[in-house]
DNA sequence: AACTGATATGTACGTTTGTACAGTGCAAAC
DNA sequence: GTTTGCACTGTACAAACGTACATATCAGTT
């Protein structure tokens, strides 16, 4: 009925396959990750899964990875967005909530995978890498905005923030709490800003 | 030659197999934890693992659990020897940075082990109360610890600072820096501390 | 039309896995 | 000395697994 055929998926298999296998990752864990269960869910044969990996390891690897650099990208992509020099500071927590906000609602399962690249990146050197530059690109992106606001130590302030917020994310992962962004993360962010750019406590 | 026989375990099977089971997950990963796996590390027949657990999830979910309470435990027993009312700021970091410094070193799987069960504890209901607690005994030490020193806010202080405890733990998983505790976690208590009691920014 | 190389798939094989369970050893009860 | 009950173990097996590989499909070349 006028549905054209193989028009489902124009996208590359393989990384198809990837996508499948990180989303596996955070909803199953890695446990759930084999070609069989890879396959059935990107619902192509199970020799696809072998001919475009060399084997199990190098998929979940592989998907890490993909998926690391993915989180790089779209936070570098956000950082375009930022406002120019001198800007409000409520402006910025306004941003910095409304970027966070969704990793605790519907990506929820993308800050799962999130975490759990990163334990993984302290078993496996070859995911080390990963891990270090979307640590650098946090700080970056961080110090920045620090330094636009005109705080005497961007630097460590930047390092500071970017713990806090990874602590929070963590939390929230394994025991969420729904009042969290008013009740928590706001007042948190409101205070780390007036003391930063106040410069106390040097 | 005068060595006892059987001398070498006196423990109770059970919990040796959970422990074995816990640092098998921070050193290989939780795909390593199988019965024939853990029956070896742990020198006992493979039998035993079915005897103990009804299965190898039960076996990897008791092991997490227990690992954590130990933890918590173990937190709370560092409690006890927290000075008393009003003593030095500098004491409180210096108490802070031991008792981070082994998780950062010696006890480096440990920390390994208590952020994937936080990931897992994101999929699993029965391993959330565990990570709740978890939280709540160290929201209960450092809110004491501020209150102690007469922050104006303890409870929110409480709560930044073990979100920002959290991240640096994290990022330490994965890309561990050899200066980390000098030229960040140092610097970034005393900012802390500094801040919180001058009440600047509220 | 025949050939070629790359992409893709279905099947089959040897291993490893979780788990059931019959059996052993042994201390206490009778 | 026999029985009973419990802690424990070795073995066996079906299911699931990773992976190899012969085959299929097809676009491009000759």
């Amino acid at each position: 009925m006028g549905r054209r055929k193989k028009s489902a998926r124009p996208r590359p298999r393989r990384e198809h396959l990837l996508e499948v296998t990180i989303e596996l990752v955070a909803r199953e864990g890695i446990d759930a990750v084999t070609h069989r269960r890879v396959a059935e869910l990107a619902r192509v044969p199970l020799g696809s899964t072998t001919y475009y990996f060399a084997s199990r390891d190098e998929m979940l690897v592989e998907a890490l990875k993909t998926f690391g650099r993915q989180e790089i990208a779209a936070l570098q992509a956000r950082l375009a967005e930022l406002p120019g020099r001198r800007p409000s500071r409520r402006r910025y927590i306004d941003g910095l909530v409304d970027f966070l906000a969704p990793q605790l609602g519907d990506d929820h399962w993308r800050t799962v995978a999130q975490y759990t690249l990163l334990c993984e990146a302290a078993r496996r050197p070859e995911l080390e890498a990963v891990a270090r530059e979307w640590n650098q690109a946090w700080w970056a992106m961080l110090e920045e905005l620090f330094r636009a606001l005109r705080a005497p130590d961007p630097v460590l302030e930047a390092r500071m923030l970017l713990a806090m917020l990874d602590g929070f994310l963590v939390e929230q992962l394994a025991a969420p709490d729904p009042d969290f962004l008013s009740a928590v993360l706001r007042p948190a962010l409101r205070r780390v800003f007036s003391r930063a750019l106040s410069g106390a406590g040097s």
